[in-house]
RNA sequence: GCGCCCGUAGCUCAGGGGAUAGAGUGUUGGCCUCCGAAGCCAAAGGUCGCGCGUUCGAUUCGCGCCGGGCGCGCCA
C-alpha cells in the first residue's frame, strides 16, 4: 500500500521535474517520510538538491516544481516548507485502504516475493558437540532464524544448515576428558587433559556411559561416539526449546569421508597460490587482502581448520547455493579472509564464478549476562560460561529470544537477567505480546457483545475470527490523530521487513513492532473502542484487527508468540495489606 | 603495534546527509464505576567522544586523535 503510494508519488514530481528541468535525471527524486505529522505524510527534498545547478534558490525551484506537479485523486495538498521541503498530504482514502489490504492479506502481510523463489543458505549456531550450548549461540540461533525468516518473507527458499566438526582435536579432547572421568569413577590412575574440558556435563557423561551397559573405559572410540551423540541430542533439545529448526546438518567428517578436503588442497595446489615453507604448505592469503599467509597443512600432515571450510564452501556453492550467509561470533572473524581467499583462488583457476564478496558474514558481538547487579560467568553445568538452557529457565523462550534479537548484531549486547525477569511488566516483548492480547480480548468481546448488531450486517464465517467479518467495512470513520498515527505504521510494516531484510538486521523489526503496540496502547487508553456509534466502532475494530495481524506477522517472524491471552497476576490494588 | 567493530539522555539502546535527535528504564507528578492499570498522560534529562574536512545542509560521509571490545597460532 505504502510502495504504491510512494511510486506514485515518485511518479507525479517526476513528471513534474521533466516540464521545469528537462535535463535532470528522474533518479535525482526521492521521498522521505517525516518524522513530525505536521510535515505531513511525505517530503521531497530534490528543489534543495536542484537549487545550486538551476542557479535558483531552492524555494523558487519548489515553487516551479509544485506548479507543474499534476492533480492525484490521492494528494490532498502539496505545499512548501521549510527551506524548500514540498510535503504531501494524503487523502484519508489512501490512508485508511491499508487496513483492507491487512486484513484481506491475513498471515501472508508484508510477505513479497521480491527475490523470486532464490535459493539462500542460511548457517548458523554450528556449535561444536563439545558442550552445551552458550548464549553467544543463542544470539546466533535467533539472529540465524530470524534472518531466515526475514529472508523468506521477501520471497527466497532458504535452507537453514547447522554445520558441526565432529572431526577436530577438540573431540579428541572432549574423548579424553570424559575418558578421565571415567577412569576416576572406577578408582583408575587418570590424567586430565591439560585444555581438557572441565564442565559438570563431562562427569555426567562419564557416569552415562559406564552405566550403559559392559563399557570399556579404555575404548575412547566408543566413549567419543557416546558423548557427541550426548552433546548433540542435549543440543538439539536446547534449540528445541529455543524455537530453532534446521533444515540440514552437515558433518565436517563427511568432507573427509567423501573426498572434497583432498580435492580442495589439489585445487589450491593448482592454483598456484600456494606454496611450501618450513615443512608446511602455505596459502598465500596475502593476495586476498589478509595481512599475512596462513598454514594450510601442518608440517605434520594434517590440515588447519579452515581447509575443510574452504571445502565445505566449495560444496555449498556446486550444492546450488549462490547466495549463502554466514551468522557467527565476531571473534571468528579472521577466518572470513582466509575462506573467501580460498574460494577465489579455486574459483579462478577452475571458473567456478564465485564473487570476490562470497559468502556473506553477520557476525555479531558478546553477550554479557549481568544478573544481581554482576556478570554471570559460570553456570552449574558447563562450568565457564552462562549456557543458552539458563536463559531460557531463567526468563522463558519469547523473551529470551526477543532480547536476543533486539540489538544490532555488531553491537556488545547487557543481557540484564534480573530486568528481564522483575519485569514482567517492563520487558518490551510482553509490552507487545500485551497489546495483541489486549485487542483479541477486544474483538472477543464484539464478538459476544455485538454479533447480533454487526453480524447481521457482516456475516462472520469465522466466529472466533472476527477480522474477516470486517473486511468490508466503511473505514471513513478513522479520522483521528492517533488513527493516522496507527494507519502509517502499519501501512509501513511491509517497508520495515523490506528494510531489515536488505540489511540482515531483525533487530528493526523487534523495534517497530515495539513502536506499533506503544502506539496501539496509547490509542487504547484514549478511545474507547467497543462504543455505541455502530459505523465507528466498527472502523476501530477493523483498525485494531488490522493492528492485531501486524503484531501477529512481526512477532511470529521472529519466533515469539502471540497469545490471545495473558497470565493475569492478582486483581490490581490487591497489595499486601490494601485488601477487605 | 596491525585489522575489524562500537562511543547518542543517569542506565540499556534505536536512528541516521534534511526541518525541533528518539524509545525503554530510572526520577517527579497525574490517570481505574467504564473494552486488560502487565496500561496511559505529563515534566525533567543531550557539546550525538574530540578535532579537521566534504556540501545548500553533518549527529549521519571521509581523515586524524581519544576511549572500549574482539581478533592477530603449524588452535578451532
Amino acid at each position: 500500500m505504502s510502495a504504491e503510494i510512494r511510486s506514485h508519488l515518485t511518479g507525479l514530481f517526476a513528471r513534474a521535474l521533466a516540464q521545469i528541468a528537462p535535463q535532470q535525471p528522474a533518479s535525482l527524486i526521492t521521498l522521505e517520510r517525516p518524522k513530525q505529522a505536521q510535515h505531513g505524510d511525505f517530503s521531497c527534498p530534490v528543489a534543495m538538491q536542484l537549487a545550486k545547478s538551476l542557479k535558483r534558490s531552492p524555494r523558487e525551484v519548489a515553487q516551479a516544481l509544485l506548479a507543474a506537479l499534476p492533480a492525484s485523486d490521492w494528494v490532498e495538498r502539496a505545499e512548501i516548507a521549510g527551506p524548500g521541503f514540498i510535503n504531501v498530504r494524503l487523502r484519508p482514502a489512501a490512508k485508511q485502504h491499508v487496513v483492507r489490504t491487512v486484513l484481506a492479506a491475513g498471515e501472508r502481510y508484508g510477505r513479497s516475493d521480491a527475490a523470486g523463489g532464490e535459493r539462500v543458505m542460511v548457517e548458523f549456531v554450528s556449535a561444536n558437540p563439545t558442550g552445551p550450548l552458550h548464549v553467544g549461540h543463542g544470539r546466533q540461533a535467533a539472529l540465524g532464524d530470524a534472518i531466515s525468516a526475514l529472508l523468506e518473507w521477501r520471497g527466497s527458499r532458504v535452507t537453514r544448515e547447522f554445520y558441526y566438526n565432529d572431526a577436530g582435536n577438540q573431540i579428541e579432547n572432549l574423548a579424553l576428558s570424559v575418558q578421565a572421568r571415567a577412569r576416576e569413577r572406577l578408582g583408575l590412575a587418570s590424567e586430565f587433559p591439560a585444555d581438557g574440558y572441565h564442565g559438570e556435563y563431562i562427569g555426567e557423561i562419564a557416569a552415562k556411559y559406564l552405566a550403559s551397559g559392559a563399557r570399556d573405559a579404555e575404548d575412547l572410540d566408543a566413549i567419543r561416539r557416546f558423548a557427541v551423540a550426548e552433546l548433540r541430542a542435549e543440543q538439539d533439545r536446547d534449540l528445541q526449546a529455543f524455537g530453532v529448526r534446521f533444515d540440514n546438518y552437515y558433518l565436517e567428517s563427511s568432507l573427509y569421508a567423501d573426498g572434497r578436503v583432498e580435492r580442495t588442497v589439489k585445487s589450491l595446489v593448482d592454483s598456484g597460490e600456494t606454496f611450501e615453507r618450513d615443512g608446511a604448505l602455505w596459502l598465500k592469503t596475502t593476495d586476498y587482502g589478509d595481512d599475512k599467509d596462513r598454514v594450510m597443512r601442518k608440517s605434520d600432515g594434517t590440515y588447519t581448520y579452515f581447509v575443510p571450510d574452504v571445502a565445505y564452501h566449495v560444496a555449498k556453492w556446486e550444492r546450488g547455493f549462490h547466495r549463502v550467509i554466514n551468522v557467527q561470533g565476531s571473534d571468528h572473524h579472521s577466518t572470513v579472509v582466509r575462506v573467501r581467499a580460498g574460494l577465489q583462488a579455486i574459483s579462478e583457476k577452475q571458473g567456478l564464478g564465485i564473487p570476490a564478496g562470497y559468502p556473506d558474514y553477520v557476525l555479531h558481538k558478546m553477550v554479557t549476562v549481568m544478573k544481581g547487579g554482576a556478570e554471570m560467568k559460570i553456570s552449574k553445568r558447563a562450568g565457564s560460561y552462562v549456557t543458552l538452557r539458563d536463559l531460557i529457565d531463567e526468563v522463558g523462550r519469547d523473551a529470551t529470544r526477543f532480547f536476543l534479537v533486539s540489538r544490532k548484531p555488531d553491537t556488545e549486547f547487557v543481557f540484564d537477567v534480573d530486568l528481564a525477569k522483575s519485569q514482567s511488566e517492563e520487558n518490551p516483548v510482553y509490552y507487545v505480546q500485551m497489546a495483541h492480547a489486549r485487542i483479541s480480548s477486544v474483538l472477543e468481546q464484539w464478538r459476544t457483545q455485538f454479533a447480533v448488531e454487526d453480524g447481521s450486517l457482516f456475516p462472520t464465517s469465522a466466529p472466533n475470527d472476527p477480522s474477516d467479518a470486517l473486511n468490508d467495512v466503511d473505514l471513513g470513520p478513522l479520522t483521528g490523530e492517533r488513527e493516522f498515527a496507527l494507519l502509517k505504521s502499519v501501512g509501513d510494516f511491509p517497508d520495515a521487513i523490506e528494510a531489515a531484510c536488505q540489511d540482515l538486521e531483525p533487530h528493526q523489526i523487534a523495534f517497530t513492532l515495539r513502536e506499533l503496540a506503544g502506539q496501539f496502547h496509547s490509542y487504547y487508553n484514549a478511545e474507547r473502542i467497543l462504543i455505541s456509534d455502530a459505523p465507528l466502532r466498527r472502523a476501530r475494530l477493523a483498525l485494531c484487527a488490522a493492528v492485531r495481524q501486524v503484531l501477529r506477522n512481526g512477532l511470529g517472524l521472529l519466533g515469539v508468540s502471540a497469545p490471545n491471552k495473558m497470565m493475569r497476576e492478582d486483581a490490581p490494588f490487591s497489595a499486601p495489606g490494601t485488601g477487605p
